[in-house]
DNA sequence: CTGAAAGCGCTTACAG
DNA sequence: CTGAAAGCGCTTACAG
């Protein structure tokens, strides 16, 4: 099956390329006759135009890349094909990268024609922002401020939801509060501890340091420290907030190995809202933090930067779930 | 920022293009001095090949096109990424299309010059496959048997893992089976099902009708009709094998709401094996399905059909994987 | 060993 | 309104 092209159409349409370009694109300049015969001729011979030929030539290439660390897990795939819906329906098309490697993203970017990029990589500098940014090709990151002519952040709320976090837990009328951090110099992470520390602050408590656990933002590094915790005699806290529900989750199984229950002896609450919250018991009380809504946002924002200048940072906020792992603390 | 071509760096080294493509693509046509001072000169320059140049001209485009109909959920991720590292390893890029229209799949596949490609798409039919076929592009379906020339399938031993599920709940005494099938029509859920009915029957026993519900893979699904079931008023099963594991955690829940303990009263096994089996209480008992082990043959695959003709079918095994759901019969 | 030239499939000025 | 031609960035015969 030999591929058709362009010419094929023009040689059985009896037109040249140049028209046939033309009718294809709906540019008004073709007789609407010459038009209806060229698509005629192009539907009958199954023409399907070649996409390299097109984003070789300049201009708009109608694809988006989306540059990720990793695909696997939840959080991934349902951004992915979020952004992927939202950008078909404006005409554009999505491809994914995944890599970790700053070189590697400014290879796709500039050896694939890309129109804009959206990207999540945690090992981004300023200066490497910079250098994306004089590309003038625009970019929309998921877990920077940064912002440019033609660079845009969209992020969470995290200051505020660590926030919200710590203010719920204290209104439960809890007293010893730990926090399970996520990963070092991770913005989201060091964020949500902020917003925490600061209402305890409010609260008129301060930030002990041996209540704040590494967790990594995974199941398995949370429960070894909580175990840890537990086994080095310190007082249980009453309540935990954790980076996310991974670390949640970690953490639940810890304190139940020591008898304790939750959320009867102590309350734990996670980040994120991700599909376990629901599978586990007593189903998780967390907060929910859409990636769809980020998906949707990154996609507008960087089909916007492709006709207009000035980046901006746009802020998702979260929304507080109570589910089963929380509860009033019953004085003793 | 101006991209530089191919053309700049052979303006600043002094030679033709030609040498310069020659040297970076490693021909040893070239003087090794020239070769060196090429390198040399590109890099400073920050030459980044332009794949659309690459591509369009024709011959190795080194990318392998992933259509899948959806991205999010742990199955995807998961296949998406190890089949990424895979073909990376192997100096191949891997495009994701997420899609489920075979008319786009066409597209894409002809139009992006693409060097293969693997497909999850559960809308093929035989004359579409024997499209496909003809465009003589190396592909591999992960849910069709269907080969040809240069086209493969990676599938999952589906019949055997239904016959095992089937075969270790008799084992354990089990009498009243049920089975919480999948979708109609898909190859994986009709597989499954048969193995599991040929068990019975080899121990002697029939699939009753009613006994076989429909889970649509979905949790919700297999709740409901579980739920319906009870209701009913029919005398509940010793054990189900459901279809998948979501839609076993939906069987267990309503198993539980008409006070049936999990598994003292009724053993409940899933399929699948995916993230959620660790987290749900009892941890699920299950088959595992490895979807890296099919990324990992799916991608291997695709590039051994890019030299050798002759399309071939894999079969993944599964795995029993014991953990909380199931129990010995204990005679009442 | 090196370079000039053709061509991959397309679009876009530019003539007519 | 239509067509001939140039050119996007690259590779590959083909001369030299």
């Amino acid at each position: 099956m030999k591929k058709i092209t362009i010419k094929d159409v023009a040689r059985e349409a009896g037109v040249s390329v140049a028209t046939v370009s033309n009718a294809l694109n709906n540019l008004d300049v073709v007789q609407p006759k010459t038009r209806e015969h060229v698509l005629a001729v192009a539907q009958r011979l199954n023409y399907i135009p070649n996409a390299m030929g097109k984003r070789l030539r300049g201009g708009q290439s109608s694809a988006i890349g989306l540059f990720v660390s990793a695909i696997a897990g939840v959080y991934y795939g349902s951004l992915t094909e979020t952004m992927h819906y939202a950008l078909q329906k404006q005409g554009y098309e999505l491809q994914v990268y995944i890599t970790d490697s700053v070189h590697t993203i400014m290879e796709k970017l500039t050896g694939h024609n890309l129109d804009g990029a959206i990207i999540h990589c945690n090992s981004f500098n300023e200066a490497q922002a910079d250098a994306l940014n004089r590309l003038g090709v625009p970019i929309v990151f998921l877990d920077m401020e940064k912002t440019g002519a033609k660079m845009s952040g969209v992020l969470f709320e995290s200051y505020e939801n660590g926030y919200m976090a710590a203010d719920y837990l204290l209104g439960l009328g809890h007293k010893r509060l730990m926090h399970i951090f996520g990963v070092p110099g991770n913005y989201d992470s060091e964020q949500r501890f902020r917003g925490y520390a600061q209402a305890l602050k409010d609260a008129g408590m301060a930030v002990e340091p041996e209540y704040v656990l590494n967790g990594r933002f995974e199941r398995a590094t949370a429960y070894r420290e909580m175990r840890r915790f537990l086994q080095e005699g310190h007082t249980p806290p009453d309540a935990v907030f954790a980076a996310n529900d991974y670390s949640a989750i970690g953490c639940i199984e810890a304190l139940r190995e020591f008898g304790l229950r939750v959320p009867e002896d102590v309350s734990v609450m996670g980040c994120d809202d991700n599909a376990l919250c629901d599978f586990v018991s007593p189903k998780l009380t967390t907060i929910r933090l859409s990636e769809r809504d980020q998906a949707t946002y990154a996609a507008r924002e960087v089909l916007r930067l492709l006709s207009q200048s000035g980046g901006r940072v746009e802020r998702i906020s979260g929304a507080l779930i109570v589910r089963g792992t929380c509860k009033i603390r019953t004085e003793d």
